[in-house]
RNA sequence: GUCCCUGUAGCUCAGUUGGAUAGAGCGACUGCCUUCUAAGCAGUAGGUCGUGGGUUCGAGCCCCUCCAGGGACGCCA
């Protein structure tokens, strides 16, 4: 990458400047390249000097002049400047940037990789939630961000496995199983009240209606726990199969859906606790088995174990997590959660940790709130209560592209309104269809050529000289320095705004420079332009798991 | 009470891990369709970056105080 490459022209200028005894040694510090945000201090800047200053006790500029006299000219750089407070600015070469045009073309499909992850293996784990009911709103957030992020970890190298982990064990489930047994009784005429801790949505009605049409006659031989445990299991079946449509839906897919009780089934759970008790980190205390997380720092200890004997959740996400890193061996896991397991973050690390992992393996997201309005008015959203707003309703509404995309546009950390309304309202000048409408009217460049039999296999891109062209170049460049920004940071809504900067400098080429003219030399090379923006804009909008329309 | 997240233009939000004159979209205002899609373009207005201190060549970003909004603190998940 560009970037890597200007670091090693600096390196190398240093190391020179010592040699020549104009610099001092000391250890380096590490060489930043920015984006200067102001054009005219060219297209990448360094801070080296203003960060050498004070170890070398002279001015800034000096040190930057002496840098930069150093610097060996390059094929990428037309011209190198040193500007105050101490600033080391590089221009790139016009013939260069023309002709990464042909070099994105020839990259196509792979435009925007990088080699950043070199193959290790990154688990991400989201959604997840309990097969109890349908996913609402505020899932759709942790799933766009989870499948945008896959997509761009991939593109940066690594080898990403997405993982939906189902509780398919434990209270809720069957707390689920109950209900759906209360539901089926009154179905068929029975007495039968609601558990205190049951699921009072419509939807378990729906389903046992639907059980009972398809199946009801085996269930009806069957009573009791058989009859609940059959109803749970169906109910499950159906419940997880409606969760994957929907989430389908938005072309957010998985490669494992992981059991909860296959983790009881093939005994890792067993193996899990016992590898914690070998480290000491396990208590037995008023009849409970507890993880000592005070051994760690945090400020309580928590049940493993209940009085009653049954695992918590947390005991299986402490084998879970093993099987994770211990068996499946990932090199790094990503979980996203919701705001209200926060809570959980620091005693999970902390798991991690005494099952001797580094922490730092594991990072956890937190996918904050989402508010969901109708006009001024806030809806509650509540999978107990049973007043759903569900995220097939949802996508049904504003379409999975601007579902998307809403979704993304905000940081995890930051908690987000969602107004109903609005977002159908939005859906004509959504930045979404922007972004789209690029693409589109690219498409419709194409189809004019073809019809005008314009061609552009011998276009010489070394014609693309004017400003706008120019812009548009340096922009499709951002995408492999976005993917890398993406992975660092694990914060995949700087697409968003990549995609709408690059649909900005197509469109202000687009009302600049005439295409298809009569001109035909010129007309190649500004098709071969175009066709690369396609690409790259279509890559853009790939990550981001959107369509890219070829006509509008 | 303890811990976590957030506070930047009228509204919704970015801000490349401490760099140069703080940016975009929406909304408001002014122009632009005989030429490849006006779902577009060009421009104007709009800011004590919640508050007060500190760290340094340099702070929206780091540290501390306080204020405001939200969330978590269960042998629920």
């Amino acid at each position: 990458m560009l970037k890597q490459t200007i670091t090693e022209l600096i390196k190398k200028a240093i190391i020179e400047a010592r040699q020549a005894g104009k610099l001092p040694e000391l250890t380096l510090p590490e060489i930043a390249i920015e984006r200067p945000q102001n054009p005219e201090h060219g297209d990448y800047a360094s801070s080296i000097s203003l960060k050498l200053a004070r170890a070398v006790g002279t001015s800034p500029l000096a040190i930057a002049d002496e840098i930069a006299g150093f610097i060996k000219p390059s094929a990428e750089i037309e011209s190198v400047t040193v500007a105050p407070p101490g600033f080391i600015n590089f221009t790139l070469k016009n013939e260069w940037l023309t002709q990464q045009v042909d070099s994105i073309l020839k990259d196509a499909d792979t435009y925007g990789n990088i080699e950043l992850g070199q193959g290790k293996k990154i688990q991400i784990e989201f959604v997840s939630v309990n097969p109890t009911g349908p996913l609402h709103v505020g899932h759709g957030r942790g799933a766009i961000l989870g499948s945008t992020l896959a997509n761009a970890l991939n593109s940066a190298g690594y080898s990403v496995e997405k993982e939906y982990y189902i509780n398919d064990a434990g209270n809720q489930v069957d707390s689920f199983r109950r209900s759906l047994y209360a539901r089926y009784l009154q179905a068929i005429g029975k007495e039968a009240e609601m558990p205190a801790d049951g699921y009072l949505g419509n939807y378990i009605i729906d389903m046992v209606r639907e059980i009972i049409a398809a199946e009801g006659e085996k269930l009806g031989k069957l009573s009791g726990e058989e009859l609940t445990t059959a109803l749970g299991k169906i109910g499950l079946e159906k419940m997880l199969g409606q969760i994957k449509a929907d989430l389908e839906m938005m072309d957010v897919t998985f490669d494992v859906w992981f059991s909860e009780q296959s983790l009881y089934d093939n005994r890792q759970y067993e193996t899990a606790i016992e590898s914690l008790k070998k480290r000491g980190y396990i208590a037995e205390r008023e009849g409970a088995t507890w993880f000592v997380s005070t051994a760690l720092g945090e400020d309580k200890d928590n049940v493993v174990v209940r009085t009653d004997g049954t695992p918590t959740y947390f005991a299986t996400d402490i084998a879970y997590h093993y099987n994770k890193f211990l068996e499946r061996k990932f090199d790094s896991v990503i979980d996203i959660w919701g705001a209200d397991h926060m809570g959980h973050v620091s005693r999970m690390k902390a798991v991690v940790g005494a099952l001797g992992i580094d922490p730092e393996q594991l990072t956890v997201i937190i996918s904050q709130m989402v508010t969901l309005r109708r006009g001024g008015e806030v809806v509650k959203i509540s999978k107990r209560s049973g007043d759903i707003v569900t995220l097939r309703e949802l996508v049904e509404e504003v379409g999975a592209d601007a579902c998307r995309f809403f979704f993304l546009s905000r940081t995890a950390d930051s908690q987000m309104d969602f107004d109903l309304e609005l977002a159908k309202k939005q859906s004509a000048d959504n930045p979404v269809y922007y972004v789209q409408y690029a693409h589109a009217r690219i498409a419709s460049i194409l189809r004019l050529a073809q019809e005008k039999g314009a061609d552009s296999t011998d276009g010489d891109v070394s014609l693309l000289t004017t400003e706008p062209e120019l812009i548009l170049i340096r922009k499709m460049l951002l995408l492999p320095e976005i993917i890398e920004t993406i992975a660092q940071t694990l914060e995949p809504h700087h697409l968003t705004y990549y995609a709408q900067d690059l649909a900005t400098v197509f469109h202000s080429f687009y009302m600049q420079c005439r295409v298809v003219s009569d001109d035909k030399a010129m007309t190649a090379a500004r098709l071969k332009l175009v066709r690369a923006a396609k690409l790259v804009l279509g890559r853009t909008l790939g990550l981001m798991g959107m369509t890219a329309p070829e006509r509008m």
